[in-house]
DNA sequence: CGATTCGTTGACATGCTTCAAACTTCGTGG
DNA sequence: CCACGAAGTTTGAAGCATGTCAACGAATCG
């Protein structure tokens, strides 16, 4: 397993952490001694597993090391609507209830290790700059998958998570062109409120188009130029320069 | 105008924030300093006024005092996205990006007067407590609309949010049953992904219904019971049992 | 190796958008 | 104060995208 080789060298632990901005860590607590604390929080989940679930206590909240999860909520008749993924490096758990309860449940969509950041530990100096810059993220993507359901139809949908997908493996170090998707087809029509059918259905489209070559969980994007002006409008800042050189590349 | 009455009792003109957990300014701020500095940063606009545009820098969040707003987000093909309403005692202008500038705009849709809360105001104590209550209550409002778009259809949406405006008049000591309705059919669909066409249409079958009475901007509930069914799923936590008594009164 | 979950494809129904037009309200300038 | 134009609201008709239902193939798991 992992699990030795993670423990003994704390910073070189934090790699998947700095193209998000530096090792939270070291960012938002200020002591070595909670430091050390924070390094043995890190919890490895097999896939399937709850992090957390929404109505339960929270003191904490999380950062990807490796894996993936999914956050989502259960409405009132049993049906679920997910509210994001989250890859190595994002921050989740950060929708917290006045009254400090888990507002949504997330759970892992693979074999996942997951860092927790105790409230406790964060220093008094980094909470208000450091905190605010971490919902912000989480705002925009909120925003930005607001703006997808109200304004975009399937094609623009699939795209746009693709492209964001896509942009996020990159900012990370991994293939930009050449991905697995971690989560299920269900899955991703829950995210973006289309049927699994309409799921299955454009993706074959997108094929069949040219733009991209999906098998299974497996793909990999062909024309990126294509799908981006299928995604249509994107949020302002949501994606830097990220995958600009993507677009030139293919170009 | 009302600036020389709102000028002269400071503690009096908080009554609009006491519904929503105290006055913001005797929260958050520690030092009376700080609060004098406060209780003149209040601005009045006219309808149709922006309070701040997006890529603006942001160095404060706002309170609405009286009146009412709303927050959008315009996409690179010119069409706006409306994220939310803000009534009397809601705070507005949390979505700052990690440079700290604006995520959204914000525009009065009636003759409306803010309450500024500059960030350097805050005092480090409150910071971590009371900003995260502050983003929990956002972060409760975009899962929300993340939840109606992504699963109810148009009767659901709009029945929804007809019945979360009425909730949270209620809170604040208005009618909860007959209210006026600050923005246009316009603005209703862009917050909820759909055609003006469709707004006006399901308002016109809910009357014939019996459900409500509505002419223009007038809103009358004549059978909430039955706007809650329509409306469907809620997320668990958004309306308390505010609303449990108006549903009583119409049993 | 069977059972179950996941993914794909087809046919059909329908809810919403789009386009078009009429009416009302409101603001502004004559 | 009235007239006019612009904006907001309502209603109808038609087209289409997406959901639903159903069936099948493929991969995964115990």
């Amino acid at each position: 397993m992992l699990t030795q080789a993670q423990s003994s060298h704390l910073v070189h632990e934090c790699h998947v952490c700095e193209p998000r901005g530096g090792c939270l860590g070291m960012v938002l607590l200020n002591s070595e001694d909670a430091y050390q604390q924070l390094s043995h929080a890190k919890r490895i989940n097999r896939k399937g597993e709850f992090v957390f679930r929404e109505g339960e206590d929270a003191d904490c909240f999380y950062v990807v090391r490796s894996g993936s999860v999914k956050s989502y909520m259960v409405t009132e008749d049993g049906e679920e609507q997910v509210l994001g993924f989250y890859l190595p490096g994002d921050v989740f758990g950060m929708d917290v209830t006045e009254s400090q309860h888990r507002m949504s449940s997330t759970i892992t969509l693979e074999t996942t290790s997951v860092c927790r950041f105790p409230h406790a530990f964060l220093s008094a100096k980094s909470e208000g700059v450091n905190l605010l810059k971490i919902t912000a993220e989480q705002m925009q993507r909120d925003h930005n998958l607001v703006l997808m359901l109200a304004r975009k139809d399937a094609d623009g949908r699939i795209a746009s998570f693709l492209d964001d997908l896509a942009c996020r493996y990159w900012s990370r170090g991994y293939s930009a062109t050449s991905f697995f998707l971690t989560m299920s087809r269900q899955d991703i029509g829950c995210y973006l409120g289309l049927a699994v059918e309409t799921v299955s259905r454009t993706l074959t489209r997108f094929q069949e188009c040219g733009v991209l070559r999906v098998n299974r969980r497996e793909v990999d994007i062909l024309d990126h130029d294509t799908l981006r002006k299928i995604a249509g409008t994107r949020v302002s800042n949501v994606s830097p320069d990220c995958c600009k050189t993507v677009e030139l590349k293919s170009v």
